[in-house]
DNA sequence: CAATATTGAATGATTATTCAATACAAAACT
DNA sequence: AGTTTTGTATTGAATAATCATTCAATATTG
């Protein structure tokens, strides 16, 4: 952590109050695209809700666009950091690993009507902006993976046929993607509670048998 | 067609000649926002698309926010018109009704890649906006009330106990929505052949005495 | 007293909206 | 039939507002 280390990070992170700074314009994009939608979300607003100027928004972030990436990037590590560690988890049997990932996915801290709007956002700017698409994607395709083998570890388990590992979580995939969607129009009736229970019924329809599926 | 009639329609529509350009108007939006994005999306480009000056195309919407609503509407109207056709054929019997749903839903008329970059758009818009989600919601409810039905008809004649009807509707409903969104990530992968498939492969797994699913 | 962090006002670009001027077509009048 | 009048459609340039970005000046820290 002496001269070598700091003169790298110089670039990056510096120290501690600089990061501070960092975060906090980071976590005002978000509330900000929450609370006003990026079409109306101007360096003027994130600053005045990070409480510095709006200059210096800019200026740590080289332009309004890398402010913008960067939040993506944030958001989608959170969530990232979110299911690996259950997936990584070897004191899951992988019944219980898949209950999990679907709890988090519908946990009050992952699917709430802000941070959705804010994913909503930017997805819809994935087709023009190749930075955001790749975020997005590298993630997905990691998720996906993840969920088909611990899908696969199940269906050997339980002598489940009809759909394959790939089906199964594909349609989860999407499933999970279209309830977040509908929390966003009408989350009086798409409850986080509603869409687990959603989810719970329909690998209880796949795999019958299994008791942990209620 | 005389006097008194025309009249009326001066406020919206008068003659074929404006209506030409009304309409013209609204598929150059629509193909903006599908080639630039919402944010990107200028009065002056949707101007030149389609061929008339950027003072007129302000004056025909009375405002850029209403030739904007105006093509979220037509978008709606038509994908509406599409299933509505299928719910009210009296010759289909319900699964093959079903089938042609989904069929619709991954036509290529419906989703591709352009159409869906514009759904995305206005449905990231929908939180701040309440005039597009009311025109979203309302379509919604009704797909999904005669989803519901359907699906009732065709749990009745099949015996099919382990989902309730309101179940598969919400599940197949967020699944398409969560397809149509992979379709704007990865289009290689999402293929409409491969969504039908998996809608498909899923409708087999619920109902697995229908010969129709194949 | 450096060196770095932060400010905030100025700049220039973009854009929705307005509106006086013009084009156009249909009706009214020679 | 040809000319003028009238009403509407359309233009395009001007306006005013908004914003990202820049940067010289100032504050802060070590």
């Amino acid at each position: 952590m002496t001269a070598s280390s700091k003169q790298v990070l110089t670039i990056n992170d510096k120290n501690s109050e600089i990061s501070i700074n960092h975060q906090k314009l980071i976590e005002a994009t978000i509330e900000t695209i929450a609370e006003r939608g990026l079409a109306d979300t101007t360096i003027s607003h994130v600053a005045q809700k990070a409480k510095v100027s709006q200059g210096y928004a800019n200026f740590r972030f080289k332009s309004k666009e890398n402010l913008l990436l960067s939040s993506l990037q944030f958001l989608s590590d959170e969530y990232k950091k979110s299911w690996q560690k259950i997936f990584e988890d070897e004191n899951l049997d992988p019944i219980d690993r898949l209950l999990r990932i679907f709890e988090n996915d519908f946990s009050k801290k992952i699917a709430n009507r802000n941070k959705i709007s804010v994913w909503v956002a930017f997805y819809s700017e994935v087709k023009f902006r190749p930075s955001y698409l790749s975020v997005c994607q590298i993630q997905d395709e990691i998720y996906s993976s993840q969920t088909k083998k611990l899908v696969d570890q199940i269906n050997k388990k339980t002598d489940q046929r009809s759909l394959t590992s790939v089906e199964i979580s594909e349609t989860y995939h999407s499933m999970v993607d279209g309830l977040w969607q509908r929390i966003l129009f009408d989350p009086k009736i798409y409850t986080n509670e509603f869409c687990k229970n959603l989810i719970v019924k329909y690998f209880r329809s796949i795999y019958p048998n299994e008791a942990k599926f209620k």
